[in-house]
DNA sequence: CCGCGCGTTTGACCTAGATCAAGGCACGGC
DNA sequence: GCCGTGCCTTGATCTAGGTCAAACGCGCGG
């Protein structure tokens, strides 16, 4: 699997470059960030932080997918966010992570040294801004999946989270209805609070409904979108 | 009711003084944000803010306890935060609040009004830095809450909610063990995801039990520590 | 002092989703 | 082309927690 991303480029030609903590930096400020950058990559399916671990670098998204999660001591395990370009993992003044980010496909990161990226965080207003603009989107996102996780049943939970995919996946300009599953269903199941055989039955229950169709088992068509909406428990929001 | 704050104080004798946005500002800052701030008071049980009010301020919480929850179309509700003293109120750059706010027992907050207070996030570092800081720790709160939501049981759930006040409720120095619930057992439920039987069902079978001991409704003691913190679900956590 | 009301407790019963258990299907390796 | 190994689907059964319902008890106003 190739990389759509050369990471031979500059900032200034990053994919990421006006949606990440750098979103606000001038010239300037881009150099001091792109002095202590490296980018690393991850296969898909394999760790790429432990919680506990020690934290060495910050890190962006910049293709790709991460899974943030945390398992309990006897196994049960809670994805707590996905992590898409322009996300960011870690958090500046803590020595250790507080939850397992693994690559859910092929993942290239944007990484920076710990220590100089701190000192950066302390004297450039655009990056601690920035930062506080994502954190502060972030915590309403994670607010918003608490609703889902507290209260919905298992089927506006599965509707929630496709119409997340689609959200999510719109590139403007391109209507699109075929979409694909980033996920196996044993990790949805963990990331939507339910086990596996209920979010087959569920998928199941939706395509015997003509909800949604599949073409193999990680690609699907929204037949029915205000459906699919009405379904979600969100009716009458975005 | 009385507040145990004097709301003619300086910020200087503010009890949220070195914890709030304010943190790490220095004198002139402090002096800036004391010229558009004001205070304002709820008793409890009211609304503060609903979700879709337009933002006219910004608010630190000074004395008292908040909840931050949302309601469905259907009635469902679920309770996705507490808001305590030197918690914040309100997302800069955004028009509406997006979740509700009530005033659980009586409130003291300290305002700032909006366009002045956003100008300040710009200018002042101190202020978006110890925003940054602040919103990733909830965010990190939020992200544990999840873990609860999602993957542990009804006794796990009230276990880490009774370990969650006591560990708030805790003074430096002060070894108590008496405490008292803030919440009504339906607001406990809507905290945890579970309906407001359950929860006294639950907590008839701690008392049962010997875990805890009840003193009044709202009044309880732990008898054994350890063993509420096993039933928690977080055995060998901090 | 009485009665009213809200928050709570407790009981009986029900159901959404979990658990346990087979198969089935697709894709990679040989 | 065949086989193995992960996924995924589907079925049968179980159960934690929800729902519905009744009664309790404490505080409060009259």
């Amino acid at each position: 699997m190739t990389f759509a991303f050369d990471t031979q480029e500059r900032c200034s030609a990053c994919p990421i470059r006006h949606r990440a903590i750098c979103a606000r930096c001038d010239t300037d400020e881009l150099a001091r960030l792109e002095a202590i950058k490296s980018y690393a990559t991850f296969p898909a399916g394999t760790p790429i932080i432990w919680r506990g671990d020690a934290l060495t670098a910050f890190s962006s998204v910049v293709t790709g997918i991460a899974a943030l999660s945390r398992t309990m001591e006897d196994g049960r395990v809670q994805v707590v966010g996905l992590l898409l370009p322009s996300d960011f993992i870690g958090r500046p003044g803590r020595n250790a992570v507080d939850f397992d980010v693994t690559a859910v496909t092929d993942v290239t990161l944007c990484q920076f040294r710990r220590k100089p990226f701190e000192r950066l965080v302390e004297d450039v207003p655009h990056i601690s801004q920035r930062m506080m603009e994502m954190a502060l989107d972030e915590l309403n996102a994670a607010r918003e999946w608490m609703v889902l996780l507290g209260r919905k049943t298992a089927r506006e939970k599965i509707a929630t989270f496709l119409e997340m995919i689609v959200r999510r996946s719109a590139v403007p300009g391109q209507p699109a209805d075929t979409f694909t599953l980033p996920l196996t269903r044993e990790e949805i199941a963990n990331f939507l609070g339910l086990t596996l055989e209920t979010i087959s039955r569920q998928l199941s229950a939706m395509k015997r409904e003509g909800l949604v169709s599949f073409e193999g088992r990680r690609t699907f068509i929204i037949n029915d979108v205000a459906a699919l909406h009405r379904a979600s428990g969100d009716a009458g929001e975005p």
